[in-house]
RNA sequence: GCGGGUAUGGUGGAAUUGGCAGACACGCGGGAUUUAGGUUCCCGUGGGCGACCGUGCAGGUUCAAAUCCUGUUACCCGCACCA
């Protein structure tokens, strides 16, 4: 029989919003444990079926530790900022906040629907402004540290809608709205001095239990390599600095290349004799993004520069100098010597300009041929005068030592890792509270005078000259100096939407602090968050720069812990039927809401549980949908068949003990789908042997924490006391889960032949016996002669045979 | 291009981490119940008549490979102003 869902969940939701299950107590003498989960932007779209993914996994983990006798903080907020608000806000003339607070109440609603055991008392919202006043409160700490300023950076300019475009605005390099070319262009911005930070992010990585592709992919993005940086002088007499990790090769290098955007090129312009060439090659370069110019790198291209050569300070050798770019101004010096002979792009390059390449480390192929890039003991030194006969790792300090004695290098590490760029020319995000006086220059804004609100526009469209809208609010804009009392104007740009979700976990330990971002007693008791799962997408950025800011708050004595999250895990996105990832255009998207209504948040919960390893990718299916509904009906009809007896039958006993152990381990290690098969499994078993009331209380305490209404509702049919979720997470003994007799594979040659039932642990001689003893074994002993044996206990044992001679 | 992943029946996925491939579901076939459809309950279900063959593809290591190694193809995530 079918169970009324819509029913049963509209009455506990009820319950738990009078009942407050949920509360999280600071101070509270039981164990801690802070669950986390990412919380959402809330689009207009309404919550996806990609976020009940997540948050059920997270909802199932503490709902089990809660049981578990744990003090549970699990907490949701709004990251409401951004720019799909306000493009709404533009394109539909009404405020963003009007917007946001709408979107905010819709996903409530969706997310209560769904019985997420969320402490709502502790909700937070990025753009409230008792939140963002110590968002703009960090920002004046990181700027009174040194690692705010300003500097010059290029952005995205649409030459026909004249502002300025984030990365996603910009598609295949025109502007996504109206189509006209995009150019970059240099604005003054303000950044973060992450890169300060570079070396702890990497080293304290191994202190925590991240999921390892996630510690690899931070690494890779922080991209540490050591090297030199060496000084070649050009015919002009200026320096041109490079940073290699091949100081070894030096003597290979033929010519060098610098970035389009390279200073010199401007310095050196009126001699060049291609100056012409120059300009059109740069302008070209500015049309390209990073990820353009190294993707179309396949095909090589440059300009050389006519007039001005470089001198190889090793063997006083003139080289010339190109720009090309794939050379990025981002990384390093921006410069690079070039080795064709062992360095791939560089190889490339030459082949295509005629450079000359030269080989400097024997041991690869014909260097003419392709470009040899051992970077160990297989590569010996030759044309290299002094370093001759060295291997590639013993040059590497031999050449840095040389180079420093005659002070034309150095041993250096970098970082592909660059600072954190931190305006927009946006209006929806948190004012920069900084203030320009003309007298005593960039001044912070006083914290008694935060939070610096957002003030009203008229209009939230970008202004013709790339500011944001709220340099059009001159009564905003101008005020008074902090410093000496002067006219002085304010920082119009915005912050990221990185910002607010950079420590918006630290708020939920105390979110209605007016004193600070929460109380030193709060975050001593809950930090730091024991478990923290996201997406794959967010490992390099706000997974990154949620860090940095925490150490940084560490260093300033704010927060009590070095790293902000204990451990991290990942989860898979939900793709649309066939495959596909779910969008509008597609038509593939599936909305919860309907889910919800026709088969009841439970099965939604169960399903999204179900659907597959809970890392990777899965695809929605409705009618497996419908599997997950079906078991639910069954667990009803045996809780509305009346069970009797309080204990648990000897038939079902065994297999209670190891279901009990399999779900409580398959929800530590987020293996969902495996724990609910197990329950599946139980419940076959309890169609086919009638289970007592004690079975399935055992049954119904596993089910709390995936399917919370139903369990709830049948544990009240059942006429137990108090409520399910708040009993104590059952327990299971491990003699009791174990067989007494084992059925073992009898491989002969390594192919299955048969099998034979043994007692459990029985010795490799009994199992031996029992082998033989079965009659298609023996029929294949006849005429051969056991050469060897391999018992691997309670699981197979093979013989290997050869005929008898 | 660079960095990180993934690939198993008709479908979603299991596989104690080198030890009986396909648990649990969906779908499909058969049966029972039902006036009928649906629901529910039982049984069957990788391919091949068979010796056997089967975990993207090609090799290798091993008594034994979905799992380890080498090469290769396809797809997914990220690439710094989307969140």
């Amino acid at each position: 029989m079918a169970y009324d869902f819509a029913r049963i969940e509209k009455k506990w939701q009820g319950v738990w919003e009078k009942e407050k299950p949920y509360a999280a107590v600071t101070g509270d003498k039981r164990p801690k444990f802070y669950g986390l989960i990412e919380f959402p932007y809330p689009s207009g779209q309404g919550l996806h079926v990609g976020h009940p993914r997540p948050f059920t996994a997270m909802d199932i983990v503490t709902r089990k530790k809660r049981m578990q006798g744990y003090n549970v903080l699990f907490p949701i907020g709004f990251d409401a900022f951004g720019l799909p608000t306000e493009n709404y806000a533009i394109k539909n003339h009404i405020h963003p906040a009007i917007v946001t607070k709408k979107n905010i109440e819709n996903f409530t609603r969706q997310l209560k629907m769904l019985g997420f055991g969320f402490d709502w008392d502790r909700v937070v919202d990025t753009t409230d402004p008792t939140y963002y006043k110590w968002t703009q409160w960090i920002f004046l700490q990181l700027w009174k540290k040194g690692l705010a300023y300003k500097a010059t950076m290029p952005v995205n300019w649409c030459t026909s809608c004249k502002c300025v475009l984030a990365n996603e605005e910009v598609v295949e390099g025109v502007c996504e709205r109206c189509g006209s070319p995009v150019v970059q262009k240099e604005k003054s911005q303000w950044m973060l001095r992450i890169t300060a930070y570079a070396q702890r992010l990497i080293d304290d990585l191994d202190d925590l239990d991240f999921i390892e592709r996630v510690k690899i992919q931070q690494k890779n993005w922080i991209g540490r390599s050591t090297g030199a940086e060496v000084t070649f002088k050009a015919t002009t007499g200026d320096d041109i600095v490079v940073f290699t990790t091949r100081p070894d090769t030096l003597f290979g290098a033929t010519y060098m290349v610098l970035s389009p955007e390279h200073a010199l090129v401007k310095k050196w312009m009126p001699k060049l004799k291609n100056a012409d060439d120059v300009r059109a090659y740069q302008a070209a370069a500015a049309s390209k993004s990073d990820l353009e110019r190294t993707e179309l790198s396949k095909e090589k291209t440059g300009v050389c520069l006519d007039g001005v050569a470089a001198v190889n300070p090793v063997n006083g050798r003139e080289i010339p100098i190109f720009i090309s770019d794939y050379v990025l101004a981002s990384y390093g010096t921006g410069a690079i010597m070039a080795v064709p002979a062992h360095d791939d792009r560089d190889w490339e390059f030459a082949k295509k300009f005629g450079c000359e390449i030269v080989e400097v480390v024997a041991g690869g192929e014909d260097v003419q041929k392709a470009a040899f890039t051992a970077k160990d003991d297989t590569g010996v030194l030759v044309n290299s005068e002094f370093l001759n006969g060295l291997t590639v790792r013993q040059a590497i300090p031999a050449i840095t030592k040389w180079l420093e004695e005659k002070g034309i290098g150095k041993a250096q590490v970098n970082y592909k890792l660059r600072d954190w760029v931190f305006s927009r020319q946006r209006y929806w995000g948190e004012p920069i509270p900084m203030v320009w006086c003309e007298k005593c220059g960039w001044q912070p804004l006083p914290e008694d005078q935060l939070p610096l609100v957002l003030p009203d526009v008229e209009s939230y469209e970008p202004t013709d000259d790339g500011e944001s809208p709220l340099s059009k609010m001159t009564d905003w804009v101008n005020t008074t100096c902090p410093c000496c009392g002067g006219p002085a104007r304010r920082e119009t740009d915005t912050m990221p939407q990185w910002a607010g979700s950079s420590w918006y976990f630290l708020r939920y330990m105390d979110p209605h602090n007016d004193k600070a971002l929460a109380s030193k007693e709060a975050l001593d008791y809950w930090s730091p968050v024991d478990w923290y799962n996201g997406g794959m997408e967010h490992t390099t950025l706000h997974l990154l720069y949620s860090r940095f800011w925490h150490k940084f708050l560490y260093d300033i004595g704010v927060v009590p812990t070095r790293e902000p999250y204990a451990k991290r895990t990942s989860h898979g996105m939900i793709l649309g039927e066939g495959g596909e990832k779910m969008s509008k255009s597609r038509g593939n998207v599936v909305n919860p809401d309907d889910i919800i209504a026709q088969y009841g948040a439970d099965t939604m919960r169960m399903y999204i549980m179900f659907i597959g390893d809970f890392e990777k990718a899965a695809t929605w299916s409705d009618n497996a949908v419908k599997g997950c509904k079906k078991f639910l009906d069954r667990v009803w009809a045996l809780a509305e068949a009346g069970p009797t007896g309080d204990d648990v039958t000897p038939e079902h006993e065994a297999a209670l003990h190891r279901t009990i152990k399999k779900v409580s381990e398959d929800i530590d290690e987020m293996k969902f789908n495996t724990a609910i098969a197990a329950m599946m499994t139980l419940v076959n078993e309890f169609y086919k042997s009638k289970p007592s009331k004690g079975d399935m209380k055992v049954l119904l305490l596993l089910l709390s924490p995936f399917a919370p209404h139903i369990a709830e509702e049948m544990w009240e049919m059942l006429g137990f006391e108090g409520r399910a979720m708040s009993q104590s997470w059952p327990e299971y003994d491990e003699s009791k889960t174990v067989e007494q007799v084992k059925e073992l594979a009898v491989q002969v040659n390594g192919k299955l032949r048969s099998t034979v039932t043994v007692p459990a642990d029985a010795d490799d001689e009994t199992v031996i016996d029992a082998a033989k003893a079965d009659g298609k074994i023996a029929r294949a002993l006849e005429g051969m002669e056991i050469v060897k044996t391999i018992v691997v206990k309670n699981r197979l044992v093979n013989l290997i045979l050869k005929p008898k001679k």
